[in-house]
DNA sequence: AAGTGGTCTAGACCACGCG
DNA sequence: GCGTGGTCTAGACCACTTT
């Protein structure tokens, strides 16, 4: 039975319950959530309520509906089109494989970094990690990644889940991806990530300068990436 | 007073209403909406449905909500942030300037393009034109642009508002974009390129091909950008 | 036929912005 | 204080999917 409490704002706290079983699993991707009308029972509300709740969730990615059927739990980002990482690392139908090549360890702020750091961020330390991304076993994406200490904590490389940083903070700190910041320079590979990516110095990369907006107050997380497209172009789509 | 026939999906029709009356500048940006009240006593519907086709209005960038104050209109994209050519033309604090180098055309299409086209783009004809967008004085873009003939008609490239074939399609014909899809590739600019965009040849030039979906069924928007990125990269953002 | 989500009505009270 | 948008109730009927 419903056990939470409702405030003034009761889409809200129920948005949140149904989030929050969705990113520990207890609403599995691919099942259906309980119907409206149960949601409604179960929490003494009405369907005005509970689908104003499930309307946020859909434009968060985190449910699809389907009329007659239900609401369907999906895996967020194959939604979200603009994902970077996802464009990335995501939405290429080849087999992906993700290295770790410097592991996460606490570090000064690069600058490296295009965007202007909050003051807390400047006032803390850094946590920095480095992958490259296999496509069919040939590295195509150098990746570098900092985020600030005092917002998160350090998470070893060795605990992500797939590889992937962003899961990670999904599935074991019930963080999400609320929005990014992009820069993108095509320039000459240089002699270093030449090197990590098995190509000629000088041979024209992508280069992305990434902010993330999380849903934790104070933590972003920074990428700064080197995309060989030769092969493999960077792909990505929206739709309203 | 209300004069529009209401029939099943009443907050779809008034939608549609008032996107009409704001693309054709009757409500123009920046002012604000009739309030939900007004809209309910006008057409009598309730305050659900008015705000069932606010909401729309809103996730689709033409309005933004200002509680106690109203729905304001907006300059559609600013919201969008994703809109790629919005990221090149629009979204960069420098002085634009948009030049026709090709003024629009019918061609065969160009196989350059490396989405699938639908049949009744490659039995149409297309229109073609090329443009070459300036900031402060440089040339930085190049941009290839078709569309298939069949499903909009030539509009000539003298017509444009702005430069801006996106303002043209949305103030003279109604027409939105409702997505898009990329691809994002680093290489050495051609001979051609280099020309136009006044680099050396071989230069790394980001090259980015797109097809955005209309809201007019049928019409896809094909782009061929080559962007000098080293002096102003392209830039984007999204959020929830 | 039963259950699901989609639309809509006719109210109510609240929080915010402004004169 | 008044008008605005934000939240919520308690219903109703419809369209779609499945059994």
């Amino acid at each position: 039975m419903g056990d939470k409490k409702l405030e003034k704002h009761k889409y809200r706290t129920i948005r949140d319950y149904i989030k929050k079983r969705i990113q520990t699993g207890k609403y599995p991707i691919g099942s259906y959530l309980p119907s409206e009308n149960d949601f409604c029972n179960r929490f003494g509300i009405t369907r005005t309520t509970i689908r104003k709740a499930l309307d946020e969730l859909l434009k968060e990615g985190f449910i699809v509906k389907e009329q007659g059927k239900g609401s369907k739990v999906i895996e967020r980002g194959k939604s979200l089109g603009l994902l970077t990482v996802k464009g990335i690392s995501g939405s290429i139908d080849y087999e992906v494989e993700t290295i770790v090549t410097e592991p996460s360890r606490i570090a000064r702020w690069d600058p490296i970094i295009p965007f202007t750091l909050t003051n807390e961020e400047q006032k803390s330390q850094c946590v920095y990690f480095q992958r490259v991304r296999n496509i069919n076993g040939h590295p195509v994406v150098l990746e570098n990644n900092w985020y600030s200490l005092n917002a998160l904590g350090l998470i070893e490389s060795d605990e992500f889940v797939d590889g992937s940083f962003f899961k990670t903070l999904s599935r074991k700190h019930l963080i999400e991806i609320m929005g990014a910041e992009q820069e993108l320079r095509s320039k000459p590979a240089s002699i270093d990530v030449a090197k990590k990516l098995n190509i000629l110095e000088g041979a024209p990369i992508l280069h992305i300068s990434v902010r993330f907006r999380t849903s934790k107050p104070g933590l972003n997380l920074y990428g700064d990436l080197y995309c060989d497209t030769s092969e493999y172009p960077i792909r990505n789509s929206y739709f309203l």
